[in-house]
DNA sequence: CATTAAATGCAATTTCATTGCATAAACTAT
DNA sequence: ATAGTTTATGCAATGAAATTGCATTTAATG
């Protein structure tokens, strides 16, 4: 079983379990921000709860990051940089598609530097691009 | 009791109700996202149902528009543009303080152009920035 | 392989979003 | 002004998503 994907969690001081190993392969193979529901859809074998708590412990560890959305419902995607529980940088844009629904990271798109007030001090910057995408056009 | 209130509601083929002109003017005092929590905080003599649907209304009109976020729960920013019920256009930023956890529209500050991979169409762009306000720093 | 710490599953709860319907209030045209 | 029409409101109820407690199982460590 992939090596790779058991050490992204042992370098996140995270155990390996069969569903962190899947979840983790998913995100990567679906290259698109998920949701719990999602996996609820994809992993009928794991519990709610379960994967509510994978989730949870990616995004503490570094391994996923949350998606600023409308709809409500929290969305996540992978963190390509190297994020830990404490740095979180992710200076891509996400395009949200209108069409199929899907959120996917633009890794190569970087995001232009942003002028604020005087007196703030900007810690992270999330652009969201709402639109169609290629599949989709 | 304000005319230019009630014009904003007659511009947008609204009746005029206690409820709209109370939440309307709130959300020009405090010149910040408002979620409906924070109705419900406020107007305790106006039911939540009246409140969701007060933000509805609202947010169909072009009055308000959706801001996205990682909490959850949905927020909402008054349009300063012309906006109607078929085009939000919101080019400026949302900053969020993480100290106090406000979040508010930088009328004055454009969101810079940004490009996407060949084929994508942008229809909207939200700019999100995380940090400290000038308040809080 | 035994011990320890952490992850899982189930049940339950909480919070937030949303709908139906009866009543009350706002607009329209006399 | 006022009757008639349309829309807004309040209450009750439901739906959906997020979250917690606890007992059990499983992964890591020596």
């Amino acid at each position: 079983m992939s090596a790779a994907l058991k050490d992204i969690l042992k370098s996140h001081s995270l155990r390996i379990t069969d569903c962190r190993i899947d979840v983790i392969q998913y995100f990567m193979d679906k290259k698109s921000a998920l949701s719990l529901g999602d996996l609820e859809g994809q992993f009928k074998q794991y519990d709610r709860v379960t994967l509510y708590r994978t989730l949870n412990s990616f995004l503490e560890s570094g391994i996923l990051h949350k998606i600023p959305n409308e709809s409500g419902t929290a969305t996540y995607g992978l963190c390509h940089e190297t994020c830990g529980p404490d740095n979180h940088v992710h200076n891509h844009i996400h395009f949200k598609c209108n069409t199929c629904g899907q959120i996917e990271c633009l890794e190569d798109k970087e995001v232009p530097s942003v002028s604020v007030p005087k007196g703030y001090v900007t810690e992270k910057v999330n652009l969201i691009v709402d639109g169609v995408c290629a599949a989709c056009a």
